[in-house]
DNA sequence: CACGGTCCCGTGAAGGTTCACGGAACGATC
DNA sequence: GATCGTTCCGTGAACCTTCACGGGACCGTG
């Protein structure tokens, strides 16, 4: 329980001096090999470990950290971003750090913000409380476009991929449109209710709507919606689910109700999840380009990192959908 | 791009001190309401943001890093750990940072073991590079009960897990057992071949055994693997799979095969994942206490900081596994 | 006037590492 | 024997923040 033991303390007990042990340690040049080996045996016999925080403090603009919120570690669309951020950050030479906020939102920022040079991701509250947990730090937002100072965004414009979806699903005889919404939604004030995804189905939808159910973000909470929005509307022939992990019940209760699918009712999902495939019918969905998110994130992290993160003015970038026509519409 | 923004540029920007400017920016006591406001605005001007190196530097021992190395975002069984990992360590007043082996898993240790007082995870490679990799740092790992000084380990009792298994598709009259493999085993040397569970399984199974067939470790791999298997052995009764993951494909396959499962063939996967629930029929798995595996982990990781991360006495714990009964067996 | 107390603020030091530089020892060269 | 170059190693400084302590200004009290 002592306290820690430093680059002193190996070096008086190898006999030398702290630079010495540097050059033992980093593999530097000007050593003689037999003071190396005696430095790293003294090293290794204290258990003497570099402290990352006074190294850091020196060679500083080395390695730039990103804090990444992830809003849910059980559905695959935050973790297959979640994924893609870290291959790509590491590839461009940048540290992760991953949160998840289980209660207050603020308390995960708190703690993140002390580690990292820019905090990114799925923050799911009212903005407002975004730039003052941040505690100063830029932000980039991926889940709607901010209008705060110091708030960027990578933006999915899900809207023109409603519109597409919908117009297709017309090509294809669908006359009678309903839709299960997330419930999860509903837990924050001003900014989504109700949710963008709704307002833009209704209006694609327009006269040919015939109900909107909310349901749990769940497996489960998809089917239970989706079973409820036939029976309050059982003309309905095309749904939009609100994303694809809701779809899959939908799909899946579709079968166990011994519903034809796309036969009576075609179902389209959100995300672009290759989970898709493992049901039967496959899943029918509106792709997401997570990887072009997590890409565009690095870009406006590294213009960041550029301008040693003081303030700048926003950067909005978007990226667009792609229907991904499987079995189930 | 100059130089980054320091306490006493603020100081000098607000015409104070430096300790002035550290009670202004961490709401301490000693400092007039107008000289706070003062500071503030100065740092706000400037964009300051103190340093979390220095910072930590100076209170040492306050908040402990764990790196988490998660083999793959692409199954649920790993990202469900992260999260049971990521909840349990802010609880505990830990800091996670993520990190994937995409390419090499040096460079991955590499750069993480610079920012974390403790190396966790699935390592999936061969053990001796991971002392080394680690540069000194305490490793957990969660894959094998390794036999490294300083490398500890939380281990799942699978054996035994699958020996109840095969015992419970006897009692329901299965006899001719087959199995598939992850052909992912077969990416390492010695340590990995053949994998444990097909040696359990094969002792397990003794003279019942139909075959072994190896798949890729994904859906589509595993009921690729799975119609492989059936039509090498078409007299077997009852099937383990890799994970559930591989288990979801061979459910799926069945179906479109027309094969009645558990009637004709019984599945059983292994990891338990809520995923199982998804297809028709449930998936019959043998469960892995994910969240056992978090909180011990942080229990072997606080032991360590007691110990300021001195080398100590390795620690292996040990978790069970359950069956999880649904409609595939 | 002397003294004690409160309020506000500043200076030295510490924390552990790396960079830049200087310097000693030694053999080689002219 | 003086100079030079090489090899190896050590000392001062810097990185940026917080902690511990001290000190001045001001007010009130005896």
């Amino acid at each position: 329980m002592g306290s820690r033991v430093t680059i002193l303390d190996v070096a008086s007990e190898a006999g030398v001096s702290r630079q010495t042990v540097t050059r033992a340690m980093n593999d530097m040049a000007d050593i003689s090999e037999a003071t190396r080996k005696r430095v790293l045996e003294a090293a290794e016999r204290l258990g003497y470990r570099p402290s990352r925080f006074a190294r850091n403090l020196v060679n500083r603009q080395k390695t730039h950290a990103l804090g990444l919120v992830v809003a849910s570690f059980r559905n695959p669309y935050y973790t297959d971003i979640a994924a893609d951020m870290l291959s790509g950050a590491a590839k461009r030479g940048w540290q992760v750090m991953i949160a998840a906020p289980d209660g207050e939102l603020e308390d995960v920022l708190g703690v993140l913000s002390a580690q990292v040079d820019v905090l990114v991701g799925h923050f799911g509250g009212p903005e407002a409380d975004l730039r003052e947990a941040g505690r100063g730090l830029p932000v980039v937002n991926l889940e709607l476009v901010s209008t705060l100072p110091g708030v960027h965004s990578v933006h999915v414009d899900l809207e023109s991929g409603i519109v597409e979806a919908v117009g297709a699903l017309r090509e294809r005889g669908a006359r009678r449109f309903g839709m299960v919404d997330s419930a999860y939604t509903q837990r924050f004030s001003r900014a989504y209710e109700p949710s963008p995804r709704r307002e833009w189905f209704e209006r694609a939808a327009g006269s040919q709507l015939t109900g909107v159910v909310v349901g749990e973000e769940t497996i489960s909470g998809g089917g239970q919606a989706f079973a409820e929005l036939l029976r309050r509307h059982p003309d309905t022939d095309a749904v939009l689910m609100f994303n694809d992990l809701m779809a899959l019940g939908a799909v899946q209760n579709a079968h166990a109700l011994g519903i034809d699918v796309p036969g009576r009712v075609r179902i389209v999902g959100v995300d672009g999840l290759s989970l898709g495939e493992a049901v039967d019918p496959q899943l029918t969905t509106i792709s997401l380009d997570r990887q072009g998110i997590a890409s565009n994130t690095l870009d406006i992290a590294e213009i960041l990192a550029k301008a040693d993160f003081a303030p700048i003015a926003p950067i909005h970038r978007s990226v667009r959908t792609q229907m991904l026509w499987r079995g189930s519409a």
